[in-house]
RNA sequence: CGGGGCGUGGCUCAGUCUGGCUAGAGCGCUGCGUUCGGGACGCAGAGGCCGGAGGUUCAAAUCCUCUCGCCCCGACCA
């Protein structure tokens, strides 16, 4: 069988070349199996039902893999070398930046997560199960606590440090809802790389050389459109992380970029440089307004814009606290943003009898004469607190308030312990907390992610170090992962045309394809044979069409399997010594090449591109 | 977990409403022949207990009940 290498030219000058090949181990067996007839993966004409988005047809149809059950897939040869590849290319550049490979196991015992805490605060996404002898166990949906255990053992002294390891392994999580065919599954191949330090600088300083080969990695294995963006960081208060998105309709989270590309951001924790309305504060108005429940209701009843209204909100928190919100009423709750502000990692909406306890009145909800209590948190957006005159809940049911001014109207008690922050959503065309320019909203694939996690999982579960003053400390951590068939997948979504994939040379099945047509012809089967072995012999990775199937059928499947270079002999180029050329990339078009120069033709044409994609 | 859709040869689907011949078509697959430059054609084949269980009926792919699976939207997503 052949297996995945890479080899690496000497560096020169600064330069280096990486050129990822299949090394044909045995020639013989090698031919065999990159014969059309004989590889394994059907191409289909039509997709499956099932497949909806561009990279799921293409993948199903190419023959690049097959559906198993939710969320699980089979990587069929096809697939299997183009996520080797992948990974190849992120080991260069992880070892690169000083990564060392190692291998966790997949299946862990649940004490090691107990030890993290993990265990107990991860929801359903974890599969835990029990071994034969009635020991809980997990599957590793990421591996910090077993890294941290090899860690404490290994690294022992300072000396030791800066220290990055990384894995190229299975991952398991029980996603709720399993999509897109390999873009979103429950069992994936991720390569996931933790980093050690001894201060915030060293993390900072390899978290920059992280994003730097994050860059490299994705550019090489050619994502067009790539970008990094600011992250929610989740629970862990100051940390940094950056998610690598690949721009496509079909992606699962929307980014928002200024036009000039200097704030880009996740909806998660976008933020936008809204202005609020102001004017002299009017008098407090209350105002009969029957069944006026929603905002919609409201200002259309009141013949006023939403934007000069406030809603109201309700929320239970983690703790089963009443969470009180109060935003402007064109606007929406950022529910990360909430939960970020009121340390809860779960919220759901509160139920009227929590509102009513609260003194509150559902529909016709406000500030006004709430009287602060340990059981509620109130939360102010920004748009709320500083516009003036908006049109606000009387708590009293079927009439509201006109020309709230929350600095007038609510008193200091009160507001002692009432937060005023960003909680709101940004929307598209909203002005950029940078350059004032409207914002541009994408959708994106999270191809990877960095973190810097700091000392979350090494503080718990004593990952500690002696330092040069004698002292044990603890190590500070980052962490970095890359999903591999995702990227495989978001190549497709970014790389395609009407007729299957376009693969990048650096990650594509194989370089050349070979079509003979005319096949039953024994001259064009010497031809095919002959520039067959000769490109395998110079390392070239062909595939080799030799089914003898007429042309349209031929090309169809060679453009499924999306090889970047298609070399098609018939017996009518034949007669004149010449084959036909063509790029995967360039529609129809095709060159007649002299037979004799092929070879060096189509080398030189692998080089290339191999080149335009490497140099980085 | 809520909402919607779908389960019939390897794939795409018809047949179900209105129960009744031996369960069909196209693609793919096997054999023979004719074709041969963008998914050819003829002939002959292989392949399905109609997702599963129970029920109604003289008779169920079709009607009823219950289940299981898959896809889409939402919630969720270190």
């Amino acid at each position: 069988m052949v297996l995945p290498s890479v080899t690496r030219s000497p560096v020169a000058s600064g330069e280096i070349v990486f050129i990822v090949v299949f090394t044909p181990a045995k020639r013989q067996l090698a031919s065999y199996f990159m014969k059309l007839s004989q590889l394994i993966g059907q191409r289909l004409k039509e997709a499956p039902r099932d497949a909806q988005t561009i990279s799921h047809i293409f993948l199903i149809r190419g023959g690049y893999c097959r559906p198993v059950s939710t969320g699980l897939f089979s990587l069929l040869p096809l697939g299997t070398r183009i996520t080797a590849k992948i990974a190849a290319i992120i080991r260069e550049e992880m070892d690169r930046i000083g990564g060392q490979e190692i291998k966790m196991p997949v299946v862990l015992p649940a004490e090691l997560w107990q030890e993290s805490g993990r265990y107990d605060k991860v929801g359903a996404e974890l599969l835990r199960f029990k071994d034969r002898n009635e020991k809980p166990m997990l599957l590793g949906m990421t591996h910090e606590e077993a890294v941290v255990q090899i860690a404490r053992t290994e690294i022992t002294s300072y000396k030791q440090l800066p220290a990055m390891l990384y894995q190229v392994q299975t991952k398991y999580r029980d996603e709720a809802r399993p999509r897109a065919g390999l873009i979103r599954v429950r069992e994936f191949t991720m390569k996931d790389a933790y980093s050690f330090h001894t201060s915030q600088e060293s993390l900072e300083e390899h978290y920059e050389q992280e994003h730097e080969a994050y860059t490299r990695i994705f550019k090489r294995i050619g994502l067009k459109n790539c970008i990094s963006i600011l992250s929610d960081s989740g629970m862990i208060g100051g940390a940094v992380s950056h998610e690598f998105m690949a721009i496509a309709d079909c992606g699962e989270d929307t980014i928002f970029v200024s036009p000039d590309g200097s704030y880009k951001a996740n909806r998660e924790i976008a933020t936008s440089k809204l202005t609020y309305v102001k004017e002299e504060p009017k008098q407090l108005q209350e105002v009969h307004t029957p069944n006026c429940k929603t905002i919609d209701e409201l200002a259309t009843f009141l013949g006023i814009d939403h934007s000069q209204t406030c809603k109201a909100v309700f929320y239970k928190g983690q703790d089963g606290t009443l969470v009180f919100t109060c935003i402007r009423g064109d606007l929406e709750i950022n529910e990360a943003k909430l939960k970020k502000i009121i340390k809860s990692p779960e919220l759901e909406f509160a139920n009227d009898a929590m509102i009513e306890d609260a003194g509150a009145v559902p529909g016709f909800a406000s500030l006004l004469n709430i009287k602060p209590s340990d059981k509620i948190k109130i939360v102010i957006d920004h748009s709320a607190a500083q516009s003036s005159n908006l049109v606000v809940g009387a708590n009293k049911l079927d009439y509201h308030c006109l020309n709230f001014n929350y600095a007038r109207d609510v008193g200091d008690d009160a507001k002692a312990n009432i937060v005023v922050d960003d909680i709101a959503t940004v929307r598209e065309g909203d002005p950029c907390p940078v350059t004032g320019e409207p914002l541009k909203m994408l959708k994106g694939i999270e191809v990877g992610n960095i973190f810097q996690l700091g000392t979350k999982y090494s503080e718990p579960m004593g990952c500690k170090y002696l330092d040069a003053d004698g002292k044990s400390k603890t190590m500070i951590m980052g962490c970095y992962g890359i999903g591999v068939a995702r990227s495989m997948a978001a190549v497709v979504e970014q790389c395609h045309d009407d007729y299957g994939p376009i693969w990048p040379i650096t990650i594509a099945p194989y370089h050349v394809h070979i079509v003979g047509l005319n096949h039953n012809q024994p001259q064009v089967q010497e031809a095919c044979q002959k520039l067959y072995d000769d490109l395998m012999a110079d390392g070239i990775e062909v595939i080799y069409d030799d089914r003898g199937e007429k042309a349209g059928f031929a090309f169809a499947d060679a453009d499924l399997i999306g090889v970047p270079f298609r070399i098609t002999i018939s017996s009518k180029t034949l007669a004149n010594n010449q084959v036909e050329f063509k790029r995967r990339d360039q529609g129809k078009d095709f060159t007649v090449v002299a037979l004799e120069s092929i070879k060096d033709y189509v080398k030189q044409a692998i080089a290339a591109d191999l080149k335009t994609l490497n140099e980085c």
